[in-house]
DNA sequence: TCTATATTTCTAGAAATATAGAAATAATGA
DNA sequence: TCATTATTTCTATATTTCTAGAAATATAGA
């Protein structure tokens, strides 16, 4: 029987992440990338409410898969490599 | 910029589909244990509807990630691992 | 302090998804 | 043919998710 311990938890949170196209296109992005900040990432998809992209970078960064690094008013956010390593390496490639 | 082409379509179709606790269980299931047909996989799981385990078993087939083969009234099911190499190789470990 | 900018939170409507019961379809064997 | 079993399709309902506007929060600089 397959377990529902915690790292089954963590890959479903990932997957339904990368599970949405938008959310998938920022992932994309940011390997291409690194620290980029929101309004940069906003600048780089095609007319998404402020609002919305904050909503998807949280669940980008409540699994895991992006790190955040704040300075002043900015918000820079990266692939945490490990996690993209360990559920998707598609990202890394 | 990130394009929109078929891959990045079918990532997020399997994306999609994993990130689901139920079928990334029928996913991981069936790495464990190949050729399982849709009641063996229900009697596995606990307590879910044929008809839902249909239509989860109808969204991992449609992304790629399961393949099918049909012997009779049965329909066995088994991971493609092609396709769970590519984006989801933590499937296979 | 005042203003501007970056980001989040709150809220709500629209769309998508999960679930399961009932009916339908398909295949097997008596 | 009839009964049985496996699976899917249809339908409805409950829940979740996506989206964005408005308001709130946070930081920096004038």
């Amino acid at each position: 029987m397959v377990e529902d311990n915690a790292e089954v938890r963590q890959a479903v949170k990932v997957y339904k992440a990368l599970g949405e196209p938008t959310r998938l296109k920022i992932a994309l992005l940011l390997t291409e990338e690194r620290n980029l900040c929101c309004s940069d990432i906003g600048n780089k998809l095609e007319s998404i409410a402020g609002s919305t992209l904050s909503h998807h970078l949280k669940q980008l960064t409540d699994c895991g898969l992006l790190d955040l690094r704040k300075d002043g008013t900015y918000i820079y956010y990266s692939v945490n490599r490990e996690i993209a390593q360990k559920y998707a390496p598609y990202l890394l490639e």
